[in-house]
DNA sequence: TCCTTGGACGAACACCGTTCTACGAGTCGA
DNA sequence: TCGACTCGTAGAACGGTGTTCGTCCAAGGA
């Protein structure tokens, strides 16, 4: 038998450890994980790569592209939400109201993630049950089928929008800006407006900042609901 | 007088062309001249300092980064968003109708521009004035004043998620997208959801798909307004 | 045992926003 | 008229980005 030839010193040899193998849910993980830490903007191809040990390159075998990812990830955070058992009819508007609240509750619990279904529509399986549940309890109050469709819709949207506005707040927060001072520079700002061009804006300057994320999306959801409402048949 | 002396060959002559001098407004002009070419993600600054034949650093002179830049392009593209000449209580949904229309088209008619103003409070003179031609019609109204400001909120989201959708198609349907097939296509998504599962998105996918935009954002418009009039203290 | 196949991945490409620094033209005071 | 000084103009570069190419290796089937 020969023996073992030395290694030619130009090859290097490969790094042999024999990590976890990549894998398309593994990769979500790892992507969530940055995504959590340091923002959407956080996360890269390479940032994700590296989490893992390796290089951008890798993940595209399992990944078809960065927007994939993406969806992926939001799936992932999508099916966070627990939703309720069963649709209550009979209190149907406070059950909604839960729902959107529990939904951007998860949805800035992960940063600005909010914005990647911003536009997009909601395909993936966690989603389409939320809005299974939704079109089911829509129908059993008894809306019609065309403005059950279409509310589903508009409740789409207003979470996404909420979440994601108020991920930007959040993101503000966590860089430092005091949001008293923030709210107080608006307050001045409005104040200041000339009063010849901008009477109402400028005397309603209080009225204008008053009210805090939660409560002005509460009167969000509250105006949709009242006004799906009306849609209803005459009881 | 001596002859003029020929140029030495290394020293390349700056190209002396007596270009329009560069400013604020020429760059915001131009940028969104790229905008409107390319859409958003053509807005670089590369691109918009080549387009005034120059490199991206003099740009910095007049603006202080690319958010900035864009901020004063979508302060720009608002200001074409027409408004009536004075509000009409009598008939205030139709008019809050007919701007949500024209804000869609104007917004629109820029591509996806609308991305930039989501998330960011509306300041510039433009989208000031139509905050406070909007309050001023919903206080004569009657709407009490807490309901009138956080109603802006709510409207300006509408207005501007939807825009960008809008805007998303658009883009689909220029990059070749035919959006009947892409329906279609939807359409079959829904059909062959397991029906154990996903019983009325299974059942109702025609009328899930039913609606072009501007239906289903007049639909939008009309459920909020209608949740607004429950504001009215009973006449 | 050989050969195929598919994941891993270093290197590179073509971009991006922003900053540094040098240069040149204009202005203003002496 | 001549310097000094400012300020807009830009080339070059820094440190990033998503994605692709081509090569390598190890596992699995014939």
């Amino acid at each position: 038998m020969s023996a073992r030839m030395p290694e030619i010193p130009w090859h290097k040899p490969r790094k042999a450890e024999p990590r976890q193998p990549l894998s398309r849910s593994l990769i979500v993980e790892t992507a969530l994980r940055v995504l959590d830490a340091e923002g959407l903007s956080g996360v890269t191809m390479r940032r994700v790569a590296q989490e893992l040990g390796t290089g951008p390159a890798s993940l595209y075998a399992h990944v078809s592209n960065k927007e994939e990812l993406l969806d992926l990830v939001l799936e992932r955070v999508v099916s966070e939400i627990r939703m309720p058992l069963r649709p209550e009819p009979e209190r149907w508007k406070e059950q909604i109201t839960e729902i959107c609240f529990e939904a951007q509750r998860v949805l800035t619990s992960h940063r600005d993630v909010s914005l990647v279904s911003l536009g997009s529509i909601p395909l993936g399986e966690s989603q389409l049950g939320i809005t299974e549940f939704l079109l089911d309890l829509l129908l059993r109050v008894g809306l019609p089928p065309q403005v059950a469709a279409w509310a589903l819709d508009g409740l789409g949207q207003l979470i996404d929008t909420d979440a994601y506005e108020a991920s930007v707040y959040a993101e503000r927060i966590a860089r430092g800006t005091d949001i008293g001072e923030y709210f107080g520079q608006l307050h001045g700002f409005l104040l200041a407006l000339p009063a010849d061009r901008f009477p109402n804006l400028q005397r309603m300057a209080d009225t204008m900042v008053t009210g805090e994320g939660d409560e002005r999306y509460a009167f969000k959801i509250e105006v949709f609901l009242r006004g799906l409402e009306s849609y209803l048949p005459a009881a």
